[in-house]
RNA sequence: GUGGGUGUAGCUCAGCUGGUUAGAGCACCAGAUUGUGGCUCUGGGGGCCGUGGGUUCGAGUCCCAUCAUCCACCCCA
């Protein structure tokens, strides 16, 4: 019985490991222009600081986690997400002590126990920003400009960024009041998991997606309505910053994050055309958060996007190709008796930045150009008999079709010509 | 965790109501004269028909289980 890959895992090989270095590349050039710096994290972290930090409460954290006991009983948990590492890391270096606000990107793969489908894996891959220090809501616009920014640079245009602000624990108290006397009338309605969810944290009954919950609340009023003055100040600061910028934003009602530890604005990204899930990226403000993983009491803000999902979304563009790789030239060895002094010509045209490569089957000639064909060469070297014996090679131009021999010691400036 | 669909060569699939050595296209490899590619032609290698049981004289084809995958719920990025 042959040995798979574990279920909701899979691995991706050559043509499609270009495309995921490509948005790579794309995503973080981008945090870059908006001043942000990569940190690296473990992919597991003491169990505890999960619980703490995503919310004893979420699915994450009572039914997702991969949690294990290492030799010495410690319990460990694979990450189901940035940013907890990233308060960790943050609180653990007193980084915060330093240049305020702190600016950080992460990227790296993700574990979540969660029966897989189209856009979600056991293994996926989040790309994120997290930045500390600062209440200001020009912070919040600028992680959503650079949200928005990576999408266009993508080439993703057809997106709904949704937006809301699910206040800070005094309105949201208040709010939460007021939303149990409105569901109380109307407990037995509800679906089972509401019901539940009006138990721990009644204002998911707000995003469920059952009709006759959605009938049930129709009348009930929005978070939005019930901040307290500062938080309506800087919603609304950050929306006309938003609109400032020519960034469309839905305002959402229904937009309650999942994470416990949200504050103020909440976003989402969605593209509908990737199927059920079609959020790809999501984030928002945390101000409770560092203080909860036992750092001071200082406000983040920040999002990750779904790599996995990018990628589905990208296959919908017609404008992105698909990055192909090619070969600059390709060394054609005529006979076994030449391959010491190939390898030799290889390692002169790789040192002056010129990608080659060559045959290690053993093709005959002909089996060598339609290799080199395959392969996309732009150059075939012929490396024969004659060459050896009178010094020189043999340069084949692929895409016209023209061959011309020069003198070994000019072989690299000849190439280069013909590249440029 | 719940419901439904699917599982035949590396890939996309065909295989009628169960019947002899399981097929195609693409891909791969080799030839079509002596040191030359993209087209064409010829030939070739490759399949425990997801896995394990069962029914039957006989199963890729029927039944059960299991695993995987896909779609949706759920959850989230």
């Amino acid at each position: 019985m042959q040995v798979k890959a574990p279920r909701g895992t899979y691995d991706v090989l050559p043509p499609d490991s270009k495309k995921w270095q490509f948005i790579e590349q794309i995503i973080e050039e981008t945090a870059h222009l908006f001043g942000y710096n990569e940190i690296r994290t473990p992919v597991f972290e003491h169990t505890e600081l999960f619980e703490r930090g995503v919310g004893e409460t979420t699915d994450i954290v009572t039914k997702e986690m991969y949690t294990f006991q290492d030799k010495s009983n410690r319990s460990l948990t694979l990450r189901p997400e940035g940013t907890a590492s990233c308060v960790r890391a943050l609180v653990e270096h007193s980084v915060y002590g330093g240049v305020m606000p702190v600016k950080w990107y992460y990227s790296g793969p993700m574990f979540r126990y969660d029966r897989p489908q189209t856009g979600r894996y056991r293994q996926f891959h989040q790309f994120g920003v997290e930045a500390f220090g600062s209440h200001s809501p020009y912070l919040d616009a600028e992680i959503i400009m650079l949200l928005v920014q990576i999408l266009h640079n993508l080439g993703l245009i057809d997106y709904e960024l949704h937006l809301n602000s699910v206040g800070c624990p005094v309105c949201r108290e208040t709010y939460r009041q007021i939303l149990i006397t409105h569901i109380n009338p109307v407990k037995e309605k509800l679906c089972p998991d509401c019901q539940s969810r009006y138990e721990k944290n009644p204002l998911r009954v707000l995003d469920c997606k059952i009709e006759d919950c959605k009938q049930a609340i129709t009348d009930f009023p929005f978070i939005f309505d019930h901040l307290c003055d500062n938080c309506k100040q800087h919603y609304n600061l950050v929306k006309s910053t938003l609109e400032a910028g020519g960034i469309h934003y839905l305002h959402d009602n229904n937009l309650v994050r999942g994470l416990d530890y949200y504050t103020n604005t909440a976003f989402e990204i969605h593209i509908p055309s990737i199927g059920a899930q079609s959020a790809v990226g999501g984030g928002g403000r945390y101000n409770g958060l560092v203080k909860a993983c036992g750092g001071p009491d200082i406000p983040g803000i920040g999002f990750a996007l779904g790599m996995e999902r990018l990628l589905l979304a990208l296959d919908g563009v017609p404008e992105y190709k698909e990055p192909y790789s090619s070969l600059d030239v390709f060394l054609a060895v005529l006979d076994d008796k030449y391959d010491v002094q190939a390898m030799q010509v290889l390692e002169r045209l790789r040192t002056a930045k010129i990608m080659a490569d060559r045959d290690y089957t053993g093709r005959s000639m002909k089996a060598q150009m339609k290799y080199a064909d395959k392969l996309g060469a732009r150059i075939v070297v012929l490396m024969g008999e004659d060459e050896v014996n009178r010094g020189f090679f043999t340069i084949r131009d692929m895409q016209s079709r023209e061959q011309l021999e020069v003198k070994s010691e000019q072989i690299i400036s000849a190439i280069k010509d013909i590249l440029a």
